[in-house]
DNA sequence: CGAATTTCAGGCCCACTGATATCC
DNA sequence: CGGATATCAGTGAGCCTGAAATTC
């Protein structure tokens, strides 16, 4: 007789997949980000900080100043929400806003000494929130994972 | 005469730190997720179905039938989205809900032979899509990548 | 009683869209 | 004109809270 329920059979189906769901890339990817975010958005909160402040200091500290569209693409934060960003970030002082007069829809947006104050401490903080988020890895296992996700992410922004 | 400003220093301050943004891992984390995210989820979107339904459906093969509380343990999906979850899947004939008579509170949630062959076809679908996303690494660098993963959200949800 | 379950109503955050006005 | 820019309004998905009703 042949078997018409091939794949009821605990070990019959072509998919032998015990766990599937804990083996799964994208699941775990998805909830150590969850994790991940949760514990920088806390840590940064605790000084009165989110992660897009980091993001647009650290990219201004790095690339000079820039316009607004260029420090979205650059931080990765959506141009739509970049305006509350910086009224935030101007309203601490930490960049100033000014009409670029070369091209006057922009506007050049430029760290100030406080600003770059204030991004040493968060750079302290966030080496500390990621020894917390990568503790369980040895240095070497903490450069690869980074090399890897790097890799992964290159792949899938040039092929977008 | 002593330098007041040595943080202004290209070379100067503590944190010699180039390109910092682009090594963070929990930045190329939550990149990486969106990515992966997006390309899960559109691709089962072509099958009219979504991660959760594949979330549901697989717990249900491997740890059998359980109450909505309980799946939502498993799959992760929060306990008030369930509801509209499960509707969508007993819409779909993929699952059946019947009342526990052992405890009138639960609902006791049941694959059915269809939700079993849709399960296979969104099995194939995420071996697929998972091919995709991890392309660029060796079938060793993807073992390794899973597994570096998992130590890391094993500790995070040890240490909730 | 306290505790667990299902369900609904809603909040919040975030990525994203669409539209507008301005300027190159 | 096409294209880029800054801004605002609003959507939708996901995670989560709170509360009600029921049952253990």
């Amino acid at each position: 007789m042949i078997r018409a329920e091939a794949a009821d059979l605990p070990d019959g189906g072509a998919p032998r997949t015990p766990d599937r769901l804990r083996r799964l890339a994208s699941r775990l990817l998805s909830q150590l980000t969850m994790r991940s975010d949760q514990l920088i958005t806390e840590g940064l909160a605790r000084a009165d900080a989110r992660k897009w402040h980091y993001a647009v200091l650290a990219s201004l500290q790095e690339y000079g100043p820039g316009s607004q569209a260029e420090l979205s693409r650059r931080s990765g934060i959506y141009r739509s929400d970049m305006v509350a960003v910086l009224n935030e970030l101007a309203e601490r002082d930490l960049v100033e806003r000014a009409p670029d007069p070369d091209d006057r829809r922009r506007n050049t947006i430029t760290i100030s000494a406080q600003g770059r104050r204030r991004l040493r401490v968060l750079d302290r903080i966030q080496d500390e929130l990621h020894n917390e988020l990568l503790a369980p890895l040895s240095p070497a296992e903490r450069d690869q994972f980074v090399r890897l996700l790097t890799r992964l992410l290159d792949h899938h922004t040039r092929t977008r």
